[in-house]
DNA sequence: ATCATTTCTTATCCTACATCAAGTGTGGTG
DNA sequence: CACCACACTTGATGTAGGATAAGAAATGAT
């Protein structure tokens, strides 16, 4: 499937767009490949895009004072990822962002944002429902973290996002449920007893 | 100072309206007092407003599969309380609010907050940001539990937002550290020391 | 194919915080 | 004003997960 086909089913997913205005949008999406391991965006950079992944996968994560990573998303083909606080805001960025596999992406810039609300107003209706999903997804995982064990935690992301865990490397989703490699490790050998 | 200009002037933190755009706006907000342990919205309910605090305070708390409460906001006067899932998105609330005193608050229902965006585009702007502002304190707030100490987010609560300790029961700001009252005492007299 | 790097596991010990239990204020309401 | 519910503290004990160290396994680069 294309690239501008993949953005469009995930739009759909949330506002009713039309072959029309979808001609309208592509021109303000650049495709990018992105090679595992490099950046799309370092801590300290403003983030400027906004990336739509159409192959491959990347990771958002802040460092600590004690210098420890903490994977803050996961993104999958036909997943948004950015900093949107940085993106909207234009404040510099507290989170890095990079492929961990070679990938393939679709950006936005925060420009052209701008411009995609003025072409096709149901756009906006569209980065609304990604922010309040981004919103849901950080309270929800917040309320686990404090009253859930990691276990459970664990559990439940191999239900919802089973995917996740054939692609994403253990001490990623370890640092995304807010524990060690180590304790991830001990949890799968209890489970799997 | 009346409510309507404790209103306008915490629009005016994030947007710049005018006397005229206030006008508009004004009559979409209802006043309420709600007296302390009183209910705004109960967990199962969809939340059908946005409140604007004028006076007293009011908490956002849910309850966990053991019974435990957990609060996810804290409002003080000219804060704004809502779960903001709920009232977008139509579905039932995980969410509970309750005032901690006795309290008056401005309420804007979802229904005219689709009609304050055709009077006066620019609330769109206040909204979002508002939205975005929830997702990165969250988003912080998921950060600092999985890489600080109690003690420490405590420390930081204080320097932040030391009027809320004045105010607040300390039940419910051990609550929102993610903590018990008891280890929250701990580290209290700890830091007396 | 081989070497280097990264990922994953296992074991031991340790710490921050929870849980349970009990007692001391204190403020709101009959 | 007396009572009761609620807020707060303190102590004893338990435990989930962290820190450290080290080795095994898998993966990628050349």
């Amino acid at each position: 499937m294309e690239q501008l086909e993949f953005l469009r089913n995930n739009l759909l997913e949330k506002v009713n767009i039309s072959s029309e205005e979808m001609e309208l949008l592509a021109p303000y999406f650049i495709p990018k490949t992105l090679k595992r391991k490099k950046e799309l965006n370092r801590i300290g950079d403003v983030c400027k895009d906004i990336a739509f992944v159409t192959k491959g996968s990347l990771r958002a994560y802040s460092i600590d004072d004690k210098g420890t990573e903490h994977v803050s998303q996961l993104a999958l083909e036909n997943h948004w990822i950015a900093d949107l606080y940085s993106l909207l805001s234009g404040k510099p960025s507290e989170f890095a962002i990079e492929a961990m596999e070679d990938s393939e992406l679709l950006l936005l810039s925060a420009h052209n944002l701008d411009c995609i609300y003025l072409k096709v107003p149901l756009m906006e209706r569209f980065f609304r429902k990604l922010l309040e999903k981004a919103y849901i997804t950080t309270l929800q995982r917040f309320n686990s973290t404090i009253s859930e064990t990691a276990a459970i935690r664990y559990k439940n992301l191999l239900q919802n996002n089973s995917d996740l865990l054939h692609r994403v490397p253990l001490i990623y989703i370890a640092s995304y449920l807010g524990i060690t490699p180590e304790s991830l490790s001990r949890i799968r050998k209890n489970m799997s007893l």
